[in-house]
DNA sequence: GTGAAAGCGCTAACAC
DNA sequence: GTGTTAGCGCTTTCAC
């Protein structure tokens, strides 16, 4: 095969015998054209199999049907998750997706942003990897309409798409709570996202109101492997120990169960669990695992639903979206039974 | 914030005191430019912010710093994972990466891949739904360099990256006849797919050079929720029922765990089963799963190089690179006891 | 070593 | 309803 040149309208032009602006009228049916010779020009279009050159066009409008999208991670099912409903959201709408990953690192964040921004985007989905989102400046002197997503305790005047992070893990502790659990320990990712500390608040809130002390708090990273290191201290005294976790990340989520197995403790028997993010894996486990599921194909959608209004008006005012979570009752928490609540004495 | 043009070669060329020439130069470091000046120009755009309308550098250029991808499904952590290690391989070359998916659909493939060319990319890196790649002859005609991955049967006269799928199976089936299982299950997505197919046969091979007969083989399709249906009938006879599952890919291997689970069977208590794909909730499930690693990395990395092999020269002979499996063994199989060998006898 | 100017492929005025 | 033409922002001769 040897490298060749596309066609370009020009070719396609000759070829039917007209214009490049009747060309560009046809296949962007922009103004009325004989239908004859539009009829032409889509067949030797499709005979060429000529593919309108985006760079050109783009440059010429000053419109690029292009959203870039940057996230922390593309390792991380929840963000691919989120990327693949964006993905389903602009299909259909002519845009494509150009997306990037910050590594968890607001110096790339920045960088990564910077180059996203040279594809001057039709707009910029951002997954911050920090509350302060330092890059948000870029956006700001390059005009590009933005929303943030998830991660956006910092971030005013733009909008943003977010999920209510007190109502939800209230949702996993009240569930716990109604199993009669009292000890309860939270296992975080980093306490330096704000959205996580929003999810030790509704835990903390849900035991106050239940007259109960405040839960341990245990942060174990952002990776799944050093979880059971961390954790295992927590979980060793068998009378001082929580009888419930709640785990606020669906990484958290894997490494308490890996350190659970490690101590030889059975879930739900030994221990009560809930997870966090909603995957395929939680419900082929055995046993399933109760989970406070982020709609994340909503999330995808009102992220994308959002820029289309920024792109529309820039100068509106900016939406915050803020979604609710569900819980999902599976078999990794049960009632406490009287061995767990009063050590072996019933 | 008002909706702002983004600063132009021309604005930064003005400001320094220069053409835009040399601030071309300078930028590109294409030719020599008094230090003095460069430095000038460098703080200039530092200061207006200032990033290349990559458009514009393209449609002179005719070069585009952008790879497109297409995958079937952005919702499977194979080929998102597959997506990051590519990620991470262009990262620092300058290059970014413009995805897509076709949801396992052909039309909608030629679809994305039409679209994907339009934006005139470096390069075109596809893991095909089919073993037929229809879509191809469009890049034949673009020129575009593409390198197809993991469904690759099919495809000739191109570069490829793969895995060596009849070996990897026979790692699976050989671990599992080393542990005395006789009765095996292999649990297939789809057999329309090639890589698929090289996988039964590797384990009909194992089994035919250990004297056994062929094992049966179940389809349960792409996703994984409609498994445990599937495959009920064939775990319910004690006695007649496989003692040892080969499960052909990650979705396959969740199914055939809630599977088992639904009916009651406990692994490896009373069913071994052998995993595809290694992901971290398999070291986190009770019991770990023995799988068999593809490298994903490895793969990522490969279908970049040989991509810019291409690129470099588009004329050179195509490569195909097949990469080898690893079994990683864990807790899900274990060696078969009395008790599964001959029924309560012993 | 620097600048002037042409032109990549397209679209949007504008003329006809 | 169609064609001519200018020009988007950049890179690359080509003069100087």
């Amino acid at each position: 095969m040897v490298s060749r040149r596309a066609p370009t309208m020009r070719d396609v032009a000759l070829r039917a015998g007209v214009s490049t602006a009747t060309v560009s009228n046809v296949l962007g049916n922009r103004k009325a054209v004989d239908p004859e010779l539009a009829k032409r020009v889509l067949e030797v279009a499709a005979e060429l199999d000529y593919q309108i050159d985006r760079a050109a066009s783009q440059l010429r409008t000053g419109r690029a049907a292009v959203v870039a999208i940057v996230v922390p991670s593309l390792d991380n099912p929840f963000f691919t998750g989120f990327i693949a409903a964006i993905e389903r959201a602009v299909q259909g709408e002519g845009y494509d997706i150009i997306v990037s990953s910050s590594n968890s690192d607001e110096v790339q964040e920045r960088a990564r942003i910077s180059a996203m921004l040279s594809w001057r985007p039709a707009g910029l989905i951002v997954v911050p990897c920090s509350d302060a989102f330092p890059a948000r400046s870029l956006t700001d002197v390059s005009g590009v309409p933005v929303v943030a997503v998830d991660r956006i305790a910092g971030v005013g005047g733009i909008s943003s798409v977010s999920v209510n992070n007190r109502a939800a893990a209230r949702l996993a502790a009240e569930h716990l709570l109604g199993l009669g659990h009292a000890r309860i320990l939270v296992c975080a990712s980093s306490l330096l996202l704000a959205n996580i500390r929003e999810r030790c608040d509704g835990v903390r809130a849900a035991l106050a109101e239940a007259g109960l002390p405040a839960p341990a708090i245990v942060e174990v990273g952002l990776t799944f492997d050093i979880v059971p290191a961390i954790l295992s201290p927590h979980l060793i005294s068998p009378d001082r120990r929580a009888t419930g976790i709640i785990a606020l990340t669906n990484t958290a989520t894997l490494g308490v169960l890996s350190a659970a197995r490690d101590l030889g403790l059975v879930v739900p028997r030994d221990l009560s669990l809930v997870g966090f993010d909603d995957y395929a894996w939680m419900i082929a486990s055995t046993p399933p695992i109760t989970a406070v599921r982020q709609p994340l194909d909503g999330l995808g959608t009102a992220a994308w639903e959002l820029l289309k209004q920024r792109i529309a008006s820039p100068a509106g005012e900016p939406q915050r979206l803020i979604f609710s979570c569900q819980l999902e009752v599976r078999r990794s928490t049960r009632s406490i039974g009287p061995s767990l609540a009063a050590g072996p004495s019933a």
